[in-house]
RNA sequence: GCCGGAGUGGCGGAAUUGGCAGACGCAAGGGACUUAAAAUCCCUUUUUCUUCGGAGAGUGCGGGUUCGAGUCCCGCCUCCGGCACCA
């Protein structure tokens, strides 16, 4: 110890902040609001507060968005800069149920737990903002958002949402008609396509409607509406479940019960009205391109053709199909619906009913789990029925098979073995015809392969050497290169080896493929050395249009490439009315509800009368009844209905019709864990409003608005990537629509910090030893029976006994050690595993620090400040400054860091520092250790914390070399290094160095042919 | 299978984006101060050869472009993350 007491300093400013609300940031026209300064909006994605508390992960993302705000504060600011608790959900609730307490309870003291936690670390929170999502007040406005939605639809002549009244005016004028699904369309309507499918197209009026008719019409278009939907039910918890939260063998996650698939009427947001807004203004953000990717996967948009397909014998009706490849109608064969199609069981003949129900009835007891990880090994059934392939009027024969899904499509395909992976593997089981019609271009590109075995590969490889004759493509491989072909693995490129070779490819053995380009004589070769070996063609795959490949036996795109054929063939299907020009999203809509108590209530009631009826603003909020037993209702009946907790509450069910004041009774279901964290960041900005879910005014000054508004920077973990971030832009979106907010998007910058993982050790059996256990020696780690032991990089996780506790550390080494060790580890956004070994290294630099500027009373070590002005000092403060500065903007803490400890080293090299330069240098130290600036900073003589000094400033003057150093090469090796003028002519430089020894050695007796001078970089001369 | 990201000393990682590879930290070894330990300070630490002057090799592997490649191009391998029969 050098009397830098972390523990009583750490505390002290901790309490100073809080007393001083040093971080309390007043919006627009509150008191201490300074209006010239620019804002800067810093969030942290919010924990869940479980019983666990904080691991090592949450304050690595809340320490780099801490410095940010910090050091925006002393660049003049005002920052914004909140923290809360997304608190509803499943473990509160859980744990509840198995103890008896109620989860209010629980979360409390959860909450408690994390924030003191967090609160250890000396973020610069505004505290004065908490919000918890339990909060009445807050979910108060989560369930005014939900009623926005619910009173809303999607306009797409808009694209925009628009309140639902407008819809119904619009239908009631006539403006809008209805079509025979329940939409409603434009007036008159245009030939539609169902019209072209044979279809009558009977468009009605919403007034000669039943009163119970308009209503499902105008139901149907919320953006949050009710639909029968295919669920994972588990009778015994009595909910329904995620698709996550089901194993493998079809058990719940939790207590190992059953889970059946069954279709139940839950609430659904309309997510996919958004699906193009949602894929376009990904273009608008600054997001990680990763991110942005999974969320474009995830809505993953194509585009194709709806084909109908006429039932062979079926008075003209058709099977409508999507395919991204209409070019490749040609080589439809066969086609396949999904087990749940309603066609399946109108088309299935006599002989095949039997075989057809059964496997239907298999295909309907699986959950999507067990179809995703079983369904490797293509199953289906022939259902006895052919229809027409449009195009060559030939007759093929209908499947049904559980590779095609209901969700996607229109739940039908046209089946192209040839050119699609999946329809091949299914015609290779079932001996379906197979019809290529598309080939390589150019002959010599043809890529064939063979699947062989390492023995094999020796084989082959043998026969290629010794029998070049048998194949021409081999002549001209030498033996030389035949040399470095090793079973190991090594490539032969066409495109950048010897031009002579005829064009081969070998991939590695371990691919277990050889490829070949070119076939002449490759199919002889294989099967002389290997008779049990085929050469097959590899398969083009459809999703790709490939273009070095063409049409053969398509009458109507022969000769063209892909994408020609494709643009080609749709415009043929339109002329022909076969089909036409559609884009699919996998996008689905949003399944909402949940049968649970520990969630937010709907502000629903369903009137016999009215229908399902929202309840007005004055309303809200609906509070969570108080409940004693709130575990779902238990069944072994996959048949019995779902009785969500609040069912039991008769009391609370039982109300009145906000519309009609007759009975009505409650919604039961309440709303899913992400309902609250869709809209967070918005309530942050204003949160004690009660008029208001948020001032505009306030809004608009820390979102900003327009394309480029939104929060100023969003740190949180990848694991967020797609549903919470897609979730809120949807939310956000209606939001701006319906002009709540005036920015399309909520979040303008977004970081992932990478996770944090932790060695894992192992011994000889595999079993996990604590990392606490083990001892380092020089040749490796061993356990306490002086037993070697494997090491690995994993994920924290109890099972693997290799997780770190936060609380630990900083009893060991304080706050500050902490954070900068969390940000010296590794780039932010790389993963990287956690080293308890490491930490003292931080902690030593910060005992520098302490020496540095307060010296050592302990022993009789007095702080190194002295009136010695050293310039090389003051230069290498500049650049530090200017370092630090950049690569705080950049989020590089690690090499801020580093820069800082050079710093120091060189101040106690030098043996100066003047009282100045250290307080430029501990403002440069206090958004990455506040604790121990503030503390310094007030041993140097300021009254006052450093939180709002201006950040230190650098002369661009001061960092201009004299001189520098440049190296000298000879052909490209450094022989030696030069000193010049930092603004020496190349003349000047080229003399010096020729003039070195080692270089004039080097070039001496031969002729120079190039000399290369880049000034401050290097000299290179080029001899022959 | 598809889509991302990454591979640099014993370890975590640097390298102004094509210009001195290994900054900074850890660990290890040696030394100083101490009765001793801790703490602190100094030196060594990519690797091979060495006549101790130095010489060669080196950023997952094989090639290429360039005066010059960790960085760009082609092909491959491994690890991590995400998606997963999306027609």
């Amino acid at each position: 110890m050098s009397g830098y007491d972390f523990t009583a300093i750490e505390k002290k400013w901790q309490e100073y902040w809080q007393a001083n609300g040093t971080f309390c940031q007043p919006n627009p026209g509150e008191e201490g609001f300074d209006a010239n300064k620019p804002k800067m909006y810093v969030l942290d994605m919010f924990p869940y507060p479980s019983g666990a508390g904080l691991h090592v992960g949450h304050p690595e993302g809340y320490t780099a968005s801490d410095i940010v705000s910090r050091y925006k504060r002393m660049k003049g600011f005002n920052v914004l800069h909140p923290m809360g608790y997304d608190s509803f959900g499943l473990p509160a609730e859980q744990y509840a149920v198995e103890h008896g307490v109620h989860p209010r309870e629980t979360t409390e003291k959860n909450i408690a737990n994390i924030e003191r936690q967090i609160k250890m670390f000396g973020f610069s929170y505004d505290w004065s903002r908490r919000i918890a999502t339990t909060d009445v007040e807050y979910y108060r406005w989560t369930q005014w958002i939900f009623l926005q939605l619910f009173n809303s639809w999607y306009d797409p002549e808009a694209n925009s949402a628009r309140p639902i009244d407008e819809l119904i005016a619009k239908l009631e004028s006539g403006e809008l008609l209805v079509d025979l699904e329940g939409r409603a369309v434009m007036a008159p309507l245009t030939e539609s396509f169902s019209a072209i499918a044979g279809i009558p197209s009977v468009d009605l009026k919403f007034g000669e409607l039943t009163h119970e008719e308009q209503r499902a019409v105008i139901d149907n278009h919320r953006l949050a509406y009710m639909a029968e939907v295919p669920v994972n039910w588990c009778p015994k918890l009595g909910t329904v479940l995620a698709n996550e939260e089901v194993t493998n063998e079809g058990k719940s996650d939790r207590g190992d019960y059953p889970v059946f698939r069954r279709n139940l009427k839950q609430w659904m947001l309309r997510i996919t009205a958004y699906a193009t807004r949602l894929l376009e203004d990904i273009e608008i953000v600054n997001w990680p391109e990763p991110i942005k990717i999974m969320q474009r996967n995830w809505i993953g948009k194509s585009s194709g053709a709806s084909v109908d397909f006429e039932i062979a014998g079926g008075d003209g009706e058709t099977i409508r199909v999507y395919t991204t490849r209409p070019d490749t109608l040609y080589g439809a064969t066969y086609m396949v619906l999904a087990p749940e199609h309603q066609l399946v069981e109108q088309i299935t003949t006599a002989e095949q009913k039997a075989a057809v129900d059964e496997y239907v009835a298999q295909a309907a007891n699986k959950t999507e789990l067990d179809r995703m990880t079983e369904a490797k090994e293509k199953t289906g059934v022939f259902t006895g029925a052919f229809a027409i392939n449009p195009i060559t009027g030939e007759q093929i024969p209908i499947w049904v098979a559980d590779y095609v899904m209901m969700g996607y499509g229109t739940g039908a395909i046209m089946a192209v073995p040839a050119h699609d992976t999946r329809d091949h593997e299914f015609a290779m089981q079932f001996d379906l015809p197979i019809r290529p019609i598309l080939k390589q271009r150019n002959e010599d590109d043809a890529r064939y392969f063979v699947e062989v075995k390492a023995d094999q590969f020796q084989l082959l490889w043998d026969a290629f050497v010794k029998d070049q004759s048998l194949c021409p493509a081999l002549r001209g491989i030498g033996a030389g290169n035949i040399d470095s072909f090793t079973p190991e693995g090594r490539t032969y490129n066409p495109d950048v080896d010897d031009p002579n070779i005829n064009p081969i490819l070998v991939m590695s053995i371990q691919t277990k493929r050889l490829i070949f380009v070119g076939q002449t004589g490759i199919d002889a070769l294989v099967s002389a050395a290997c008779p049990n070996l085929q050469v097959k063609p590899i398969a083009q795959c459809t999703s790709e249009l490939d273009e070095s490949l063409e049409y053969i036996g398509s009458e109507e795109i022969n000769g063209l490439a892909p994408e020609a054929g494709k643009t080609r063939m749709i415009e043929y299907v339109e002329e022909k009315e076969l089909g036409r020009s559609s884009t699919q999203y996998k996008l689905r809509d949003w399944l909402f509800s949940r049968q649970r108590y520990w969630g937010e209530p709907f502000p629903i009631v369903h009137c016999e009368n009215c229908g399902t009826v929202g309840l007005r603003d004055d309303q809200l909020p609906l509070e969570l009844p108080p409940m004693d037993d709130f575990s779902p209702a238990s069944s072994d009946d996959p048949e019995a209905p779902p009785k969500p907790p609040l069912g039991k509450m008769t009391d609370w069910v039982n109300t009145t019709c906000p519309c009609c004041s007759g009975p009505a009774t409650r919604e039961l279901n309440t709303m899913p864990q992400w309902a609250g964290s869709c809209w967070y960041y918005l309530r942050y900005l204003d949160p004690k409003n009660s008029e208001q879910f948020c001032d505009p005014k306030v809004a608009d000054y820390w979102m900003g608005s327009g394309d480029d508004g939104g929060v100023d920077l969003y740190i949180g973990g990848a694991e967020h990537a797609v549903l919470h971030l897609l979730y809120s832009r949807f939310w956000h979106k209606v939001m701006y629509d319906l002009g709540h907010v005036r920015t399309p998007e909520p979040f303008g910058k977004l970081f992932n910090q990478g996770m944090i993982t932790s060695f894992t050790y192992r011994d000889s059996r595999g079993v996990c030893v604590p990392n606490a256990d083990v001892e380092f020696r020089e040749d490796g780690v061993y356990n306490k029976a002086g037993e070697k032991l494997s090491e690995s990089i994993e994920k924290m996780s109890k099972s693997l006994k290799n997780v770190v506790n936060p609380d630990d550390v900083i009893h060991q080494y304080g706050a500050d050690t902490f954070r900068l060790y969390e940000m010296f580890m590794g780039p932010l956004d790389a993963s990287k595993p956690w080293n308890t070994r490491d930490v003292p290294g931080l902690f030593r630099f910060l005992q520098r620090v302490w020496r540095l500027v307060a010296g050592d009373a302990e022993n009789d070590q007095p702080a190194l400040i002295n009136d010695n002005m050293n310039d090389d000092i003051e230069k290498a403060l500049h650049k530090l400054i200017k370092k630090v500065g950049e690569d705080i903007e950049a989020m590089k803490f690690n090499t801020a860091i580093a820069a800082m400890m050079e710093f120091v080293n060189a101040c106690f090299k030098a043996g100066c520092i003047t009282t100045n330069q250290a307080e430029r240098f501990v403002l440069v130290l206090a958004p990455l250790a506040p604790h121990i600036a503030e503390e310094l900073w007030q041993k140097l003589g300021h009254a006052e914390s450093l939180a709002h000094e201006p950040f230190p400033t650098y002369d661009e003057k001061i960092l201009i070399e004299s001189t520098v150093e440049l190296p000298v090469q000879v052909n490209g090796k450094i022989r030696s290094r030069i000193t010049v003028a930092a603004d020496a002519t190349q003349e000047e430089i080229l003399a010096i160095a020729k003039a070195e020894e080692k270089v004039a050695s080097g070039i001496e007796g031969k002729t120079l042919i190039k000399e290369i001078v880049i000034p401050g970089r290097m000299v290179n001369l080029v001899v022959k």
